[in-house]
DNA sequence: CGTGAGCGG
């Protein structure tokens, strides 16, 4: 999280202990109405930190609260997260001038956080047997009807760039995802053999992708979360084999203790570090995005890191 | 099994 303490500690030298206190504080309790302050910031870079965040939307106007949603373990950034400001002048401010920003490899998407709620879960759509011949149009044009569609992927073949029947398709409201299962799941589309599989995608691939690329860059951003300082439990998860289908445990050994547990990233490697593998292309923004708002020039995170303490940034009023 | 990351690990 990034508290008081780090910025003390960044600003102006202190090596504060990270009280518990402070880690407590930190979370996010909307005490009353926050649906004008509470913005979330989607398709940040993976690097990006809490601190990075911070200093982009701090521009806006007063921070009361910021975070970083990533992998409790590995401290893989899912690649949203949340700036709650003071005002909702601000907050407003933000939206009109961050939304769209590129920010290094990706554009941000800034818009108002929803109160949390059922409404807003299993929003994500899982769907196989799609025909080979897929296209992004007809995918939409099969889906939109129930709903605006937030996000849509379609999975290729690696090797050939096929499609593979495999697609996910995100809806705003899980009622909407849910007329969609009942419209056409076990539906037969037209000119295919096969019917579809529509379901409730499984958000199990997190860990997966966590673990993996936890592996692979062989640190973690998360300095020691509340309670995380060794790492997985029991240096379990990781140090175990290391990805499916390389079962490469003793490279891990090699390096005396691994990534994950030894703690301590390497985040600061400026604008987030090149070498952490990426998708071959840019998300493919279902929509939303506003074109008005896109911005040619590159923000800068200042080019330091230090992944953030335990679990966000809470505006303790020092200023 | 199944991506990238749209709602507070």
């Amino acid at each position: 999280m990034f508290i008081r303490s780090d910025l003390q500690k960044h600003f102006f030298g202190f090596n504060f202990p990270s009280t518990e206190k402070g880690a407590s504080m930190s979370n996010f309790k909307p005490d009353q109405d926050t649906s004008k302050t509470n913005l979330i910031i989607n398709y940040l870079p993976q690097g990006m930190t809490e601190k990075e965040l911070y200093a982009m939307f701090c521009t806006v106007g007063t921070i009361d609260s910021c975070k970083v949603m990533k992998d409790f373990k590995t401290g893989y950034s899912y690649g949203f997260g949340f700036v709650n400001y003071v005002s909702e002048d601000d907050a407003l401010k933000a939206i009109n001038s961050l939304n769209g920003l590129q920010v290094q490899n990706k554009q941000i998407k800034v818009s108002y956080a929803r109160p949390s709620s059922d409404e807003i879960k299993n929003t994500n759509l899982y769907i196989t047997n799609l025909p080979r011949d897929i296209t992004d149009d007809y995918l939409e044009s099969m889906f939109n009807q129930f709903g605006q569609i937030v996000q849509k992927n379609i999975l290729k073949d690696r090797a050939t760039g096929m499609p593979r029947g495999v697609a996910f398709v995100r809806y705003n409201t899980n009622k909407e995802a849910e007329d969609a299962i009942a419209a056409l799941n076990g539906t037969i589309p037209d000119g295919s053999m096969e019917p579809i599989q529509v379901k409730i995608a499984e958000e199990h691939g997190k860990q997966k992708a966590a673990y993996y690329a936890g592996w692979q860059a062989g640190f973690t951003q998360s300095r020691g979360g509340p309670g995380g300082r060794g790492g997985p439990r029991g240096g379990g998860g990781m140090a175990r084999g290391g990805p499916p289908g390389r079962g490469a445990g003793h490279m891990f050994r090699g390096r005396g203790g691994g990534p994950p547990g030894g703690g301590y990233g390497q985040m600061g490697m400026g604008g987030g570090g090149g070498y952490m593998p990426q998708p071959p292309h840019g998300n493919s923004m279902g929509g939303a995005m506003r074109p008005d708002r896109m911005h040619n020039s590159r923000f800068n995170p200042m080019g330091m890191g230090g992944g953030g303490g335990p679990g966000g940034y809470y505006n303790n009023n020092w200023n």
